[in-house]
This record gives structure tokens, C-alpha cells and sequence, in this order.
DNA sequence: TGAGTATATAGGACTATACATACAGTTCGT
DNA sequence: ACGAACTGTATGTATAGTCCTATATACTCA
């Protein structure tokens, strides 16, 4: 149920639609964590019937009325209880791997051909990482040039901590993804997708030692 | 949908019951996919009214009666027809990165206890793939010794292919995961963890060039 | 002797999410 | 002038999966 959590945390920032959440979520977080419109306003329902957000109906002339909804103490309270919490173990489930897994029944241009998908799939996410992290900079060196004082500017760049977290780590995953499916497809093309590369492979990566900083 | 072809594909290697194909589960792609021992059985059901599945029931003396799958040639047709389609894309859900997305709401030792235990879990993952690994080294070795000709050893290692295969990806992601919460969790202690130096991090693996094998 | 684990199948209730659709006005491009 | 896309909320329905429980027998360990 974190997405009841994830809305109590926009909230946390300003009073929003239900509307407004789903561009939230589209906009900051859509890399890991999708949202059906439809469940947002199902979410909302059941956060007012545990209290813990409110909403005024806001009328307005040319388009139809929003609902605002603000958090309240007791959400606040739910919230900060959450995010303080260790997160609970996710069980992946990734149908690519289960492909591959029965890589044997496979012949050889498709399993190309599979490998190849994903490696466009995943280079169209990086360069979407790349996007938002330009946009993210330019969005920051404009906050800059009309801040007003430097305290100002350090609370942008402290809001901006956790978004960047988020985007570190898919950038790291996205690299490592591309280097998987780089080194599977290279192999696969020279005939030495075999089990001893492979464990070869395994053993580069187990025994590696931590790489200082 | 995925888990009716996980279990079909598990039944080209040879016939299982409901129960044999949850130990299957957990033995050999538990991490990258779980499945319910309820949603097997309904699965089989399915499949079974699809006619890409059949059964017998084995009557045993000391232990309830098995009802042993089989697939069918249809069902060979359709998991061929699956394997070898470009995956479809998967929603990821992380709950960590919701949390961290809103580290500007936590204080500095919550944060570090929310990676610190996710670093836990990382390491434990990373414990059970080396001793995966070498279970496999293991039992290759013994079944080399064993084998009776060059090709029963040649056909032994290209089944191990698909599940080396999603063995790499686990290892490399884990091991991309824990760089990640280290490095996050080595500037949070001293007290690096802005924007800038987020966007140094970003900018480092985004800029990186491939690093040829 | 009793608790726990293994073998073996299966239904009921519930949760989370996805997809389609409805309604109703506005704005924008062609 | 017309259709498409945007703003805004909401319901209905389907799908996938989890958790709990039931049933029945046998073996193992303390």
C-alpha cells in the first residue's frame, strides 16, 4: 500500500487534485513508481476515511470543480511513521529473466533478437534519465538566478536530495542493465554464450573487491 | 501472465506436479520470480482447460496421490511462440526509492538506518547467489565426472546457459546495488549528501563511455 | 509424546492494479 | 468548423497475485 503513502507525501508539499497527483507522479517519480488515475482517486477516498487528508471543493469557472486535498496532522504523522521505516523486501518478477532462462529452447536469432529489444528498451531509458537530469539543471540554474537569498537557494537544492537519489540509482541500473545486455549480445554473437563465460562472469563480479571512491 | 508459461516451460524438461513445480520455483528462479503455491495449482487448472497441459494422477502408498502435468504439443507451440517475444516492459515498484525520494522529510539517522538495512538485505542476496554459484560449480563437476560421453557434458552445459544467464543479471544488479547504497551511505556520513554532489554522481555514470571487455 | 516439517492439492477471501468508459467543459491546432 | 487534447472526477470490471485455511499421512527431532 505505498501508494497511499506516496500521495500523503506530495501532500506533504502543497494541497493537490487528485488530477494534479497523477502529473506528480508522472512528472517525479514515474522511473519507479507507476500510478493508475483511477486508483489515485480510490486512494484519496480511503485517506479521508481514515483522516488522514481533508478537502475543500475549489469551483471553478472555466473548468470543472477540483477537490484539494491537504494532508492532516494524523497524516503527517502516518506519513513520517513510514518513511522512517526499513522498506519491505520486493518480490521481482521479470519476464525477460524468465526468458532467458529457458535460453536452450531458443535458436540463435531470437535470442538476438530478444536481448536486442531490451538493450533499446533500456537506451531509450537512459537518455530519459539524461533528459531529466539536464532539465533538472537548467530548472536549478534559473531557480538560482532569481533566488533571493542564499537561504532560499540551499532549501531548492536540499528538495532536490531525494529526487536525485532516485535518479542515481536508476541511471546506476540502467548502465549496469545496458553493460549486461552489451556483454550477453557480444558474446552471444561470437558463439561464447556458454556456461564457462558465464561463470567466468560470475566470479568477476563475486570476487571483485569494494572499489574505493 | 508470465507464470502459466513458467510453468510450461519447466514442463518441456520433463512431467511435475503442482507441488514439484513450486520446488522448482524455489530452486531455481526464486529471484527474479515467486510464485504463490495457490496460483500454480489454479494456473494448472488453466492451462489444463487451454489444452496446453494434460495429467495422470500416480497413486502412492505412503504419501497422497500426484497429479503429474505433462505439457501438450500445443502447449509446446505456445510457449515457443512466447519465449521467444520481445519482452514486455514491467512497471517497476520500489517502495526504497519512494521513501528516499522523500529523504528531505527525514532526519539523518532514519535515513541512514533505511539504507543501512537495505544494504543488509542487498548483502544477504549477494551471500545466496555465491552459494548458488558454487552449488553449480559443484554439482557440474560431479556430474562431469560421472558422464559417460563428451556430448551428455556438452548437453549439460548448455541447460546451465539460461540459468547462468539470469544468475549474471542478478549478480550484476546486486552488485550495482550495493556500489549504490555504499556510496549513498559514505556521503550521508559525511555529511556529502547535496545536490551537487548527486549530480556529479549522474553526471559520472551518464557521460561514461563503454568500457570495452 | 508432541511439535515441526515434508508431501500433496485446493478453495475462499482479500488486495493491488489495470483498463475501459462516462461525463462535461475548454483550448488549441488545422 | 471540427476533431483532438487537456482539465477534472468517478465507476465498473477484469486480472494477477497473496494469505489463510482445510485435508490427510508420514517422518524426524527434542
Amino acid at each position: 500500500m505505498s501508494l497511499r503513502y506516496a500521495i500523503l507525501g506530495f501532500l506533504t508539499i502543497r494541497p493537490l487534485s487528485g488530477y494534479d497527483i497523477k502529473r506528480f507522479f508522472n512528472a517525479s517519480v514515474r522511473h519507479f513508481w507507476t500510478a493508475d488515475q483511477a486508483a489515485i482517486y480510490r486512494a484519496l477516498t480511503e485517506l479521508e476515511a481514515d483522516a488522514l487528508v481533508g478537502h475543500e471543493r475549489v469551483e471553478q469557472q472555466t473548468r470543472p470543480d477540483r477537490k484539494e486535498y491537504h494532508i492532516t496532522p494524523l497524516g503527517v504523522e502516518a506519513f513520517d511513521r513510514w518513511v522512517t521505516q526499513p522498506a519491505p523486501a520486493v518480490a521481482r518478477r521479470e519476464p525477460l529473466l524468465l526468458k532467458l532462462f529457458f535460453a536452450s529452447r531458443m535458436n540463435a536469432p531470437d535470442l538476438a533478437s530478444v536481448l536486442t529489444a531490451e538493450l533499446s528498451a533500456v537506451d531509450a531509458e537512459l537518455s530519459a534519465f539524461t533528459e531529466i537530469v539536464s532539465s533538472i539543471e537548467r530548472d536549478r540554474a534559473e531557480f538560482e538566478r532569481q533566488a533571493e537569498s542564499d537561504d532560499a537557494v540551499a532549501a531548492h537544492a536540499r528538495l532536490l536530495v531525494g529526487p536525485l537519489i532516485t535518479l542515481t540509482n536508476g541511471v546506476r541500473f540502467g548502465v549496469a542493465n545496458r553493460e549486461w545486455l552489451r556483454g550477453l549480445l557480444d558474446a552471444h554473437e561470437h558463439g561464447a554464450l556458454t556456461a564457462d563465460a558465464l561463470l567466468a562472469d560470475l566470479h568477476r563480479f563475486i570476487d571483485t573487491p569494494v572499489v574505493g571512491r
